[in-house]
DNA sequence: TGGTACATGTAACATGTTACATGATTAG
DNA sequence: CTAATCATGTAACATGTTACATGTACCA
């Protein structure tokens, strides 16, 4: 009881503030929404749903079709939301093993570096794309623009290091 | 036995190539060359040196002062260390609470949102800032080089961001 | 000789990942 | 009626974090 919510299980609470839910639809909205800097599983989010469904923050609703499970938001949960959405951010983890082969890059050779640098690239330009895609068709609202402007100059930046770089294959 | 390695443990490895190290020298080493893109703990480090050493992959010399216990790096680890070094390596992994509470934007007043920023800002400027005396510093190293460069490109990334963002205090 | 920094480690727990198991619904 | 997709979940394991325990060497 009391104990403090984690980012994930927070962040699942704040979808259900739009209205009841199923893990599956948390899990395609989480991986949507979010799914670009908090990474989750399924595994993990059926965990947290039974833990907080435990500890009274949701509440099951009737079981429909294919044994779907609505989890609604209960007072209790919107006030340990709000209490973690409250609290200041702890700084981000970047954990990036393309960085370690470079680090390690005099035990490799070249071409093989420039390869796994050349097979990097495609997903961050598929990512810029998306973001730029999505900044035209995103309205005026302004959280949603806030987080997408972060993917874009970090994609951004990503792309204009790998054309830096002086490995070429 | 042939287990695949994990990037952490590999990354010892790696740094035992100079020479024998303790765990502790390791950790500072670690915490130095790839701390800005690969976190570990402790704990962590000591339960894959004890676990590597079973697996024969590094060896323990003799205990000097202050129960100092140096590990080298065996055949096997040199070997294990190679084949994971020639594996691509997977996509990078951003986690960025700071991000989910833009998210949740609206759930919070916006001058607290605002303050998370601004807490923020100062880490950023530091390692921007520490990043350009290295970047003097430095010579024609390659890699270190180049992972410095992303460092750099990454850490003004986030901060023309939090320029960028209409959330002010 | 007493405090500080060094150095190693364990225990307990929290979180994250992968593989597996099961059944319902829908489209062809 | 059958294959694909939807949907939920468990089990086993790997990794990451925090707190604690222990003792050593150095410096004032």
């Amino acid at each position: 009881m009391e104990r403090q919510l984690n980012a994930t299980a927070a962040s699942l609470l704040g979808f259900l503030h739009e209205g009841p839910m199923t893990g599956y639809d948390l899990i395609r909205t989480a991986e949507l929404v979010i799914g670009d800097f908090w990474s989750l599983t399924r595994s993990q989010v059926y965990r947290e749903l039974a833990a907080m469904a435990q500890d009274g923050l949701i509440e099951a609703g009737e079981t429909g079709a294919r044994a779907t499970r609505p989890y609604a938001l209960t007072d209790a949960g919107r006030e340990a939301f709000a209490r973690w959405l409250a609290t200041e951010p702890p700084p981000e983890t970047i954990r990036f093993p393309l960085l370690l082969a470079v680090v390690f890059g005099r035990h490799l050779p070249e071409e093989r570096l420039a390869a796994f640098v050349a097979a990097h690239r495609p997903r961050h330009e598929r990512k810029l794309a998306e973001y730029r895609a999505l900044a035209d068709e995103i309205g005026d609202e302004p959280y949603a623009r806030a987080t997408l402007d972060f993917g874009l100059r970090y994609e951004q930046a990503v792309l204009d290091w790998f054309d830096a770089l002086p490995f070429t294959p």
